[in-house]
Parts: structure tokens; sequence; C-alpha cells
DNA sequence: GGTGTTCCTGACAGAAACTGGCAGTACCCC
DNA sequence: GGGGTACTGCCAGTTTCTGTCAGGAACACC
């Protein structure tokens, strides 16, 4: 192994270990010596990367700089952290926790330039109330639909009465004041959207429908659209 | 120069350059021999990058492999496509623009595995209706707050009168049904919201408040978590 | 203060890698 | 064929790297 070879090694453990990595944790991995490991986190530091390193304690990346830097525009990250900042107050704590640690990684990649924009970014994004919480395991609902596994559910529709439900789940939708699950209901054999916040007892019926969700989400959202315009419509002849 | 530093330099140059790059162009770059330039093409090769190279034609770089793709976890990469998707219906044309910039950048960057995760992601973001229209331009607008620069513009309350204002902008803060500019309002020498939607005839002053933003910001947070407190003390005095 | 853990640096001799120059090969295009 | 360019092996001299040893510093804990 030459010693750029280590080198770049050094850097993929630096990454991906949870620091503090110590330098006999590097020793053990490269097989060279204590005192080389020394000499190849000095030569990082001299290709840019900063490593912060504390004795008794052990070394922590705190910015990649051996890489090239995500090259945002400003108004680019402006949006990233709105976004990001939307999806921390959209009331799925699971999601929150993604988001922010999304923010994370993003401000490790990013030029010292643009760290400070990221942490003062001028958009922030609030909310005065919540959408009802949610009946069932978001998260779990989640990893359904992209497996593209049928799932099963109670529900309680506007008037109360409660349905057992089979769907293929094809999109998690987020509005204002509700968060929607848009699917095909085999009850129905149609296109339906259920709120998240009158579904219960949801579990895997341990069919599939891979891999036709992303079609048949296509259809039911030109449907949607279709009907939004004949909507229109109708408003006009009224008006 | 380290070997090191040079083969570092050389990936930067492949990257940035127009293909194809020769080697001769890279020998005036370093000013190593030619001989010394075709073994580091073979080490970067040897380090995983893949660079095509056609006698009387020059280097192309195919895949950048030198690079560790962008780790993000399932999730939150969700929470960066519903995030992005999220901006882009928030009502702002321009962020909206900078959102899909984004996007594409990040996908751009991600591996082939995620990339389908991130064109067909799950989760979606969908208003009905829209916030009221802002008066002024916003991107000007974000630009002074960012800048710290002291603004005017004429703000129409709710009762419909109207009066001239000269504000230090602090923040954007997106709601459900309102875009709000948070500042120091030198009329009333204190803390005051502006919805977006009475603003007219945006004006810079001139004057600057650099760099106190920050700081002044996190005052005006701190008033508003306290205002919160106390109303929530009320409401439990009255119930 | 003492102990343990860990980062840090300089010096040295021997080992390893690197370098430029030279020679020869191959491919593409005019 | 000639020009432009990528490619590889060889060699002597140069440069860098390595492990060992010694000494120092910082931090946490008893």
């Amino acid at each position: 192994m030459t010693r750029t070879h280590r080198l770049f090694q050094l850097m993929q453990t630096l990454r991906s270990l949870p620091a503090p990595v110590t330098a006999s944790a590097l020793v053990n991995e490269t097989g060279v010596s204590l005192r080389t490991i020394y000499r190849d986190i000095d030569a990082l530091r001299g290709l840019g990367a900063v490593i912060d390193g504390e004795a008794g304690f052990g070394y922590t990346l705190i910015e990649d700089a051996t890489l090239p830097p995500l090259a945002f525009a400003d108004d680019e990250l402006e949006a990233l952290v709105l976004g990001l900042r939307e999806v921390t107050v959209i009331g799925d704590p699971a999601l929150a926790e993604a988001a922010n640690s999304a923010l994370a990684k993003l401000k490790a990649r990013l030029p010292a330039r643009q760290t400070h924009r990221l942490q003062h970014a001028v958009l922030d994004a609030r909310r005065f109330g919540r959408p009802p919480e949610p009946g069932i395991d978001v998260r779990a609902l989640r990893a359904a639909t992209w497996d593209e596994a049928t799932i099963s559910f109670h529900y309680e529709d506007a008037k109360g009465a409660v349905s057992r439900r089979q769907v293929d789940p094809l999109s998690i939708v987020y509005m204002q004041n509700a968060h929607m699950l848009m699917a095909w209901c085999h009850l129905r054999s149609d296109f339906r959207a259920f709120r998240l916040d009158r579904m219960r007892d949801l579990g895997l019926t341990g069919a599939h429908f891979r891999p036709r969700r992303v079609p048949m989400l296509r259809d039911f959202m030109e449907r949607l659209r279709a009907q939004a315009v004949e909507r229109a419509k109708d408003r006009a002849l009224q008006g």
C-alpha cells in the first residue's frame, strides 16, 4: 500500500467511524506505526482537512477539506435550510430528526464561507397549531410504501364509521392541516386518500405490488389534476 | 510539493477543466515531467478514478471514485426531498426555482442506488390555496436581510391604515397562511412582525446594522417565546 | 500529586519510493 | 508519412518515508 492510498483510507475511516477515533485504532486498521499515524494526520491537515486532536480523547474530523465542497448558490442553500426547517415543524418527530441529521451532514460538506450562512439562515419556518396526530407509526408506513408492500388498517371516516382497509400505499402527502396517504384501495377498487390521523392498527398483509407504485401514483396524480380542472370549469359555468 | 498533494491537484484539474485534458497541460500545471504525469494518472486509476486516455486526444475523467458519495440515510434523503418540495409549494417562485436547482445538484452527488429514491420519493408536499402574494420583491428583501441593510417600505395594517417604516430586517418566517418579516422597527423602536402581503415600495436606506442581526434575532425570538409562555399561563389561570 | 490515556514532536539510520531521461510502442487524424 | 498524444520499461540518482527511541503536554480521575 502506498502512502497516498493509506491517506485516502484514513480519511474514509475518520468520516465513517463515530468520533473520537484514537490513533491506536488507526494503527490497528493500517498496520503502520503510531509515529507514522501522527505524521499522516499532519499530512492530511496539510491537505486541508480540519482534524481536532485532544490528548486523552482522540481525533474528530471537523472539516473535510480534502473534498471539493458542495457547490450551492446562496439561494439554493437558503432553500435547503428552509425546506429542512419546514420538515422539522411538520409534526413528525422521526422526520424532524432526519432533517436535523441531514442538515448536519450538509454542513460538514460546505465550504467554511457558507457554514455561517447555513447556521444563521435568513429564512425560517413556523407553525401555529399542529395537524392532528397520526394514528399509526408513520415510519412503518413510509417503509411499507417504499417497499411497495400492501398494508391493512382500520379507517374512521368523517362520520365516524370504521372500516377495515387493504391498500397499496403510493405516497404520503403533507398539506397545511392534514397528512394524507394516497393509495389504491382494495375495498373500493379505486384510488383513495386517507388522513393519517384517522388510521389505526397498521399492519402488513404480506402481499406486494412492486414494481407498480410509480406508474400507479402517476395515474392517481393525473386523476386529481383532471378533477381539479373539472372543478375549475364547473366554477366558471356557475360564475 | 509532495506527491500526494500533486495527486489531489491533478484530480481537481481533471474535475474542473473541460475534457480532454492533455498530459502536457498537466505538465505545465505541476512542473513535473511527462513520465511522472503518466505515472500519476496510473496512481489515480489505482485509487479508483476512472480516467479515459486516448492517444492523440487526451484524458477524460469518467468516474470520480476518489470521492466518497454523499452519505445520507434513506430517511434523511426523504426529509431533504420533502423539504425542497415544501419550498416549491410555499408561494415564492424564485425560492421554488432555487429548491429545484438544489435538488438537481444533490442528485448529481448521490450514489446511483439513491438516485432512484430521490426521483420517486414517497413523501410529497401539497397546498390548497396560497398565502397572499407579497407586495414587494422578496428576493431583494432576502438580500437586504442577509446584508444587514436597513430597509424602508409602506405598510398597510389590518385596519387599512398606511404608514412608512424603516426597519432592520432580521428574518423571513413562513407560516401556513402568511409570510412574515421579523424586524426591528425604527418608528416604534421595538421588534415587529410584518406580513409580506401588506408591504409596498421596498427600498434601501443606505444604512446598515451589521453585525447585529443574529443577536437581535435571538432577542426577538426570546421575546416571542416569553410571550407564548405568558399566554399559556394566562390560559391556565382562566381554565 | 500520581496514574492512565492519548496526542505531539524531533532525531537518526536504513528502506522504500520517486524522478527525469531515454527508448520504444500504439492510436487517431490529416 | 507526419504530427499529436497516450503508454510502458529501465536505470541511476534523489527524495521521502518508516520505525524506534526519547521527551513533552493535556485531560480525566482517584
